[in-house]
DNA sequence: GCATTCGTGTACCAGTTAGTATACAGTACA
DNA sequence: TGTACTGTATACTAACTGGTACACGAATGC
């Protein structure tokens, strides 16, 4: 069940292919974990890193880092924070989204956006 | 900080003014917890309980779970999930409500709810 | 006035999290 | 040919999570 991992790997090994820098122990070493520990959770045989590490992951290979937490299991802590911050409101709100597609909620997205609240 | 544990109190003594069985005993019982581990929770002396403990509570309590979950500084499980499996399209979606104040983002919540998505 | 119920203090703990540290065999390359 | 880098196997761990178990003295109820 380790899409992160596997993600995590092809994402390094493709940036490898035109940059050699791209090594497991490289890599880990300027997100600062170990290179064994890098490898492991590349071959999912640990659980995901903590969101810290995974953001580090995330900026050094380029991804986005929302991407990579939702793969690991998680949600951005400030996301979290915003929910937190009103819990009933954000909380149907959310659930009232859940099964509308994605081209509903990106309307949704959009008109607060552009609309003057 | 922990406005969890009093508020707790408050609402479990509340009930206890109209009903003597709403006693730390007795809804730690009916809970499913220790009652010295329930007076540690009101007085704030550790942690907050785990997401499935504070959820029977609410119900015990008849409070709104999220509610709960959120002094506790927690996120409900399903709603989680509902932003882990579309991340990209809800981080950005609640980062742009992040600032709106309550009326506007109900606003959007009625027009959901409403519209013909 | 005695048993019951009350809230709480103290001691303890198994499982999980998020990794580190080191050693080792294969490969590249000069 | 050797040296430098590659990925990985193995062993270990400190701190945290989410509680339990039991005993105690104070208050309550009849």
């Amino acid at each position: 069940m380790s899409t992160l991992g596997t993600f995590l790997r092809e994402r390094r090994e493709s940036l490898r292919a035109e940059d050699r820098r791209y090594s497991v122990r490289q890599v880990a070493e300027r997100v600062g974990v170990q290179p064994s520990y890098l490898s492991k959770v590349e071959r999912g045989e640990v659980a995901p890193p903590s969101e810290d590490t995974l953001v580090r992951l995330a900026r050094e290979l380029a991804v986005e880092p929302d991407l990579l937490l939702a793969m690991a299991g998680k949600v951005s802590r400030d996301l979290l924070e915003v929910i937190r911050r009103r819990p009933l409101l954000f909380a149907e709100l959310i659930r009232e989204l859940k099964d509308l597609p994605d081209h509903a909620v990106l309307r949704v997205v959009r008109e607060v956006r552009d609309g003057d609240w």
